[in-house]
DNA sequence: GAAACCTCTGAGGGCGCTCTGAGGAACATG
DNA sequence: CATGTTCCTCAGAGCGCCCTCAGAGGTTTC
C-alpha cells in the first residue's frame, strides 16, 4: 500500500488551507496503528497536518493541545464510547468536524443524530477517497475552503462534477456514473495530466481490504470511457506499462 | 479556532440572522448531556449561535450572559421547574422566545396556557427538523427574519411548501400529506440537488430514539413519489448508495 | 366505541452494480 | 514477421440495494 510521508500536497494543487494560510489540521483516531499510519499517509499526502491517537483519552488531550479542524474518529475504541469522544471534543473545541469511522453491522448502533449536526461517518472498509471526500465535505462547509481552486465543484476541460448533488456533465450533458465509476473519476479529475498507476487507483478508490486484482482498474476505465468520453474527443488516456491520466482536451 | 464558521451555517444556505447582522443566539437547556449534544449541533448547522446549560440555575445565569434570542428548554429539569426558569427568563429578558420540550402525556393544559404567550412547545420524542422548524417559526414571528430567502414559503420548482398552513401544491394542486411525510419533504426542500443520506434523512427527520432500520426512509420515499411525482415528471431522485436528491425539473 | 388514518415491520422480487474469466486487439521487442 | 506482453471489452454470475405490497399495531377522529 502507498503510504507517502510526504508533508506537501501532491503538485499543482493548492492545499485546503485555513483562513490564516497554515495547513488543515487533522487528528486521527483509531485503536489499529496499521490503519491510523494509513489514514494519517493519506491525509498528509493532501498537505494536511495530521496528529494520531489510539484511545479516547490520548484523543481529547491531543485535541486540547492541537486543536485540530477535524477529526476522523472510530467509534469502537478502547477506552470510551464515541458518543462521549465526540462531546468532549465539541466541549474543547464547538468548531470542530467530526468523520466518524464504523463497521459495516454497527451502522444502525449508535450514529444517531451525528450527521444532523453536521458531522459525518463512513462505514468500513472504506476507500481512502471516500475518507478525504466526506472531509473536504466536512471542511468545506465549516468555512475552511478559503482558497480559489477547490470549490464543491471540480472543473477539467469540459468536464465538470459537483460532488454535493454527485452530479457529473460533459459540455454540458448529464453523465450517469456508479458509486464506484464516481469515485474513479473523482481521483482522476483531482489529479489531472498525472499519470496515476493501477496500483495507486487501487488503493484510493478501492476499499483497504480489497483482494482483486489490478484488472477491475481498467475494466473500470473502459466503464468510464464509454460513459465520459463517448463519441467526444477522448480525455481518459493510457499510458502503457504506467498506468492512466486525464487530460483537458486540447484547443 | 475558526470565528468565521460560527457564523456560517455548514448547510451551505442563508442564516436566519438577528436585525444587526449577527447570527441568531440560542440557548439549550437539558439535563440529558447527550441530547443537548445533539440539538446543539443541529442549531449551530442552522448558522446559529448555541449555547448549553443542563440545569435551571446554570441556564438563568448563562441567558443573563448570553442575551439569547431563543431558548429551548426541557420542562423536566434536575434542580427547578421549567415554568419557573421561564420566569426568571422573562425577568432577565422580555423579548426571548421560548420552545418547551416536554413529554407527552405531560401537563398540556399548563403548556397551553404558556404558548398563549407565543411560545411553543414541542413533545418527546421530536424530530430535529421539527425542532428547527418551530424554533424558525418562533424567530420569524419575533421579527428575526431579516433575511429574503428563507420566509414561510419554500419553493423547488413548481413544488411550493407552506409551513405555517401545512400546505403543499405542486403546479397549484394541493398535496395532501401525512406528518412525517410533510417533514420528510421539508428536509428535502431545504436541501434542494443535495443528495441526502438515508442516514442524514433518518436523523433528521425521525426521532432522536427511533431504533429502526434506514428501511423507513425507502418507503416514506415510496410514499412521498406516488402523490409529489404521481404522473408528472420526477423531481425525486435515488441515487444509488448514496441517497436521495430533491430536483427541480430541468426547463 | 367504531372507523379512518398513520407508522412501521417483513417478505418478495427486480434490477443495477461489481467483479471474474476469457478472447482478442494493440503494442513492444526480437 | 513472429512472439510475448499489456490492455480492452464482452458476457455472465452473484450479490446487495432498492422498491413495493400487505398487514399488524397504534393513534386520532368523529
Amino acid at each position: 500500500m502507498l503510504v507517502s510521508a510526504m508533508n506537501t500536497p501532491r503538485s499543482g494543487r493548492p492545499a485546503l488551507s485555513r483562513p490564516d494560510g497554515t495547513p488543515v489540521r487533522v487528528l486521527v483516531v483509531d485503536d489499529d496503528p496499521d490503519l491510523a499510519e494509513v489514514l494519517s499517509g493519506a491525509l498528509r499526502y493532501e498537505g494536511w497536518d495530521v496528529r494520531t491517537a489510539g484511545d479516547g483519552a490520548t484523543a481529547v488531550a491531543e485535541a486540547g493541545d492541537h486543536m485540530p479542524d477535524a477529526v476522523v474518529l472510530d467509534v469502537m475504541l478502547p477506552d470510551t464510547d464515541g458518543f462521549a469522544v465526540l462531546r468532549s471534543l465539541h466541549g474543547v473545541q464547538p468548531d470542530v468536524c467530526v468523520l466518524f469511522l464504523t463497521a459495516r453491522d454497527a451502522v444502525e448502533d449508535r450514529i444517531a443524530g451525528i450527521t444532523a449536526g453536521g458531522d459525518d461517518y463512513v462505514t468500513k472498509p472504506f476507500s481512502l477517497e471516500e475518507v478525504v471526500a466526506r472531509l473536504r465535505g466536512l471542511l468545506r462547509r465549516a468555512g475552511m475552503a478559503r482558497q480559489l481552486e477547490e470549490g464543491p465543484r471540480l472543473v477539467v476541460g469540459d468536464l465538470v462534477m459537483d460532488d454535493e448533488a454527485r452530479e457529473v456533465t460533459r459540455a454540458g450533458e448529464l453523465i450517469e456514473l456508479s458509486p464506484t465509476e464516481f469515485e474513479l473519476l473523482r481521483f482522476l479529475m483531482r489529479n489531472p495530466r498525472r499519470v496515476l498507476s493501477k496500483a495507486q487507483i487501487l488503493d484510493r478508490v478501492w476499499s483497504y481490504d480489497f483482494g482483486g486484482q489490478a484488472h477491475v482498474v481498467e475494466l473500470y476505465i473502459s466503464y468510464l470511457r464509454k460513459k465520459v468520453d463517448a463519441g467526444r474527443e477522448p480525455m481518459i488516456h493510457t499510458v502503457r506499462g504506467a498506468g492512466y491520466v486525464l487530460k483537458p482536451v486540447v484547443r
